[in-house]
DNA sequence: CCCGGGATAGGAAACGTTTTCTTGGCGGGA
DNA sequence: TCCCGCCAAGAAAACGTTTCCTATCCCGGG
């Protein structure tokens, strides 16, 4: 009935013990015999060792938890995939957990994964400016360094002496270099289609943008998907006719203002420039190719496994970002009223 | 020390029946002084509950495995997406893993989703042609179908008694439309970027495209992505001047296909049509439209996990696809030489 | 006044492992 | 020949829970 060791251990004529010793390659020494007995038996049962009763003698579970905004997000895809690529050579299991960015269903979700046993966290949304947030996030960070470790990717104002891993992207410089782009073309009137702007990589970006344009632009709040730029890109030339450019704080946000455009015979980037963040992968393929800031997700991703399965309990490593330019954006057109 | 169980229990002055009766919310009846007062230590030591424990007595965790071929691949990225979203809704833990379509470490990975408790296991990669594969792929589902469910996305060869769900679409249907369209625009002669073949689903659409067209079209196998379809056109446009179309088994491949046209100034659809499969969200929003079969990717992917949250074991449901013309095809050029 | 029973608390077993500790057997050195 | 010590095997404790079972208390009915 049960395959567990016990019957393997009947059915060898062995004890618990050395069934043990034999099938969790244990450095105990059995006679070959035994041995033999014990791996023919477990074949022929189809063995499979409980690891939940495993983790609870040893501690640990190689298993990394990651706390993501969105699985649906290409942003958070791509980290996710930077994440499996090393947790398959590390033979790790990883467990997602959609957040909807709710800091509150954060929270919870990390604790969920702590109890599951996750020796490893990755807190992939970046933070928000909320004091219960942020003091809800130490008290789960304090709690996993017992055992484990944290990861927190993107900028998080939390106490320096927790013992943390950070993994970081300029998300200002990403607008700053965008807003510069932009006002080197001419643009001084710009758009904005932002995720939610309580997460702090997106609040960054617009500050950068409005920094390296030199003026503030017009922000509208739309949900981060594709669809979401589509009808926010209406709403903003609606509200601001004279805008020229349009900047979204992700790149789906953009591609959506892109076939916007497409559907109402707007020329880009000859009537509107339109530009995205994140540089995901399908930028380069639309037509024109979109300008964007790219942003190493993937090895952002993998680097924060390896730096928490790595020696070094409290370290931080930072990625650049670096404008790519495409078809999308190009001079502001000549208007009436400058 | 250890913020388990026995801790809280002694700092409330209680047994560790009545600590575990109030934390793990048992209908047996405590008297309301005793709660409180577990209630605010556990609070107070912010007490997280070993689900490893839990799991090994009532044998059960709610965690979901699910086996993938590439978790970069946006057509599994889609029904993990879905599988998520129910998943949010029941509170289960999803856990991937990535096969890299290799039967052998599909295998493996299955029995390890097993050993860390998951109830549920959802089989994502369709199948192979492979004996051995076949017959170990059984040996898991009967092991699985002791204490959980399994689920089978796509055709699987494999004895019907077993007790396993099974999501299907018709991969053979999604190549004859494509086919049949193509053919009533004049096309002959068409090239194929194929992903692996070993896969049924591949195999499958390149066969009903075939069957649609009514002729065997050129197929060159290549990475399932971006940078192998864009790779693969060239080789078939050299191999095979005379191609008037290309079909990508996957969105990705066409869609690099397209770039290679754009990068060689090859007109799509006038001198080339191109085509793809599964309808990715951004098929769309590239210029010309792709067209391409759509595959409701996401409702399979949470149709998935909720006929194996439902009660009947073994069941079925199938899922249609659907021809979506976009700007990428169109008639076949003519040629000096039919 | 005594006894039965419901309500509430705690003791202890159980889940499937790993690992420490104990034991028995054997060979080799004195 | 005797004893020491090593090797291989098994018994049992431990991990953190839940739950079954027993025990105590108090109340009401007879």
């Amino acid at each position: 009935m049960g395959g567990n060791l016990k019957s393997v251990a009947r059915a060898a004529g062995v004890s618990l013990a050395t069934a043990s010793r034999v099938l969790s390659g244990s450095t105990y020494s059995v006679s070959a015999e035994l041995r033999a007995r014990v791996l023919a038996v477990a074949e022929e049962l189809d063995y499979v060792p409980n690891a939940q009763a495993r983790a609870l003698i040893s501690g640990s579970t190689r298993t990394v938890g990651m706390l993501v905004g969105d699985v649906g997000d290409p942003y958070f895809h791509a980290m996710i995939h930077g994440v499996h690529e090393v947790a398959a050579q590390e033979s790790c299991l990883v467990t997602v957990m959609s957040t909807g960015r709710d800091p509150e269903r954060e929270l919870a979700s990390f604790r969920e994964l702590q109890s599951h046993g996750a020796t490893i966290v990755i807190v992939a949304g970046s933070g928000v400016n909320d004091p219960a947030y942020q003091a809800g996030l130490e008290v789960r960070i304090r709690s996993q360094g017992r055992t484990g470790r944290t990861v927190l990717m993107g900028r998080h104002e939390l106490d320096e002496t927790l013992e943390a891993i950070h993994v970081e992207v300029d998300n200002v410089d990403a607008g700053r270099v965008l807003g510069r782009h932009l006002a080197e073309h001419g643009h001084r009137r710009v758009g904005v289609l932002s995720g939610s702007s309580i997460v702090s990589s997106t609040s960054d970006r617009i500050a950068g943008l409005a920094e390296g344009l030199g003026v503030a632009p017009e922000v509208v709040e739309v949900p981060q998907t594709r669809d979401g730029g589509y009808a926010g890109t209406g709403t903003l030339l609606r509200r601001e006719p004279g805008i020229t450019a349009i900047v979204g704080t992700a790149d789906q946000m953009a591609i959506g203002a892109l076939s916007y455009c497409a559907d109402h015979d707007i020329g880009v980037p000859d009537e509107l420039s339109v530009a995205g963040c994140n540089d995901i992968w399908v930028c380069r393929d639309l037509t024109p190719g979109l300008t964007t800031v790219h942003m190493p997700l993937e090895e952002m991703g993998a680097a924060a496994l390896r730096l928490a399965l790595g020696s070094d309990p409290g370290c931080r490593q930072s990625f650049p970002v670096q404008l790519v330019v495409r078809g999308s954006t190009g001079p502001a057109p000549e208007r009436d009223q400058g």
